[in-house]
DNA sequence: ATATTTTTTTAGATTTGTCTAAAATTGATT
DNA sequence: AATCAATTTTAGACAAATCTAAAAAAATAT
């Protein structure tokens, strides 16, 4: 069995690695855990003793399979959960992070199944991020940055690559909500910051930061 | 702020309250909380210093108004997440007991709010117990134990004083489900077990344990 | 009213997850 | 290659919640 804690390193080790293909560092998973090097060095040992994960001292960690398993569950139970909150009761994205980080550790194979029906399967969740099914295995998810996208080419908000609440109100500030149309006005060369048009509302201007978090698909391929 | 286990004593010393009037005992607390009398000494103390219960020692404890207070809360949570559990998920009555003790200790006000709102502000729970509302009120329950009730006066099966999955198996067994009419045969003087008809099914033979488990109400109230 | 039994509390230890401060290792710089 | 800086680990401590065994208090029985 896995603790609570357990699950939050593991969740969080796989975050770090979807990101980078080497190993993962002491400090990078203090870091997220919001705790200090020297509990996660004993943490990690913990987990290698376990056989969740990889760990030799100095030379950072990764997941096994069984550990990628747990992480995996832990992040479809988050995003369900997400889905819930927001179809369901009727949340703002904004505020369903928090809440569902304490739903993801609830233990139970039945509810999380009976939950997945109940909300009909859904392949992403309210920011856009794909929810591994009861495999593990994640939806194909062709969705880009919009700092990848050319100029005048027409795209739809599809999701965020980060979930700060700051983030999220920020975005709802300026309109830029889950499933609008966008479309790319001007590239500043010096600092790819972009000016943007949003439909049915104005321009405005966002920085290249923003741009990188924000997920969009073209409009041609739109069926899906 | 009140940590899992703290809500865990106080809904137990609540329930024990229920029952008695006067102050609960150590031994009483231990036997439902699952752990030894010395844990509990530990923890009224705690408890006490917090000023969520009124405890001396050797004198037992009782729940002072902030502890009911948050005792209450957390059977709010429990008895509507059994709800969800039932009338969304699908799951069955005797299956859902563990899984709501872990989701009663998920704090969030707006959360409990919504759940309710999209339950419809249920007033029972799938066992028939009564749901406090947001302040705190439990609806008025007009319940009477089998074991009150006079030979061949009709009832209504309306709920369980207790809630363990062998019991209720148990029920489901002998074809005691929720809202079937029943009456009594026969009453055994020597152990007060009785003989009863259960509506569509045969007659069968319960324990005075049993009866007195049992939450039922006349026909003749009907309505409601 | 004294002795015995039961209940409750104290004392000291354990586990989980955390911390600080110091030591060890790695890696970067000259 | 030697030194300095950054990262990581070790050592020892702490808080929460639990335990066992022994002591103290209360309840019961003789």
């Amino acid at each position: 069995m896995t603790s609570f804690t357990e699950e939050n390193y593991l969740k969080i080790i796989y975050k770090l690695s979807a990101e980078t293909d080497s190993e993962i560092s002491t400090n990078a998973v203090a870091e997220l855990t919001q705790t200090k090097a020297a509990s996660v060095t004993d943490m990690l040992r913990k987990l290698s003793e376990k056989q969740l994960v990889i760990y030799q001292k100095y030379q950072g960690v990764r997941l096994t399979k069984k550990g990628e398993t747990v992480a995996l569950k832990v992040i479809r139970k988050h995003r369900l959960w997400e889905v819930f909150l927001v179809d369901k009761l009727g949340f703002n994205w904004d505020e369903v992070h928090e809440i569902a980080e304490e739903l993801e550790h609830i233990n139970s194979d039945k509810l999380v199944q009976q939950l997945d029906e109940f909300l009909g399967f859904p392949q992403f969740d309210p920011h856009g991020d794909p929810i591994p099914d009861k495999h593990g295995r994640m939806p194909e998810s062709a969705y880009k940055n919009l700092s990848e996208i050319l100029i005048n080419q027409e795209v739809v908000m599809m999701g965020v690559a980060q979930h700060s609440t700051n983030f999220l109100q920020y975005l709802a500030k300026i309109g830029l909500h889950l499933g609008v149309n966008i479309y790319i006005v001007e590239i500043n060369d010096f600092d790819k910051s972009l000016t943007i048009k949003i439909e049915g509302s104005t321009q405005c201007f966002i920085s290249y930061e923003v741009a990188k978090n924000l997920l969009v698909k073209s409009i041609s391929m739109d069926e899906d």
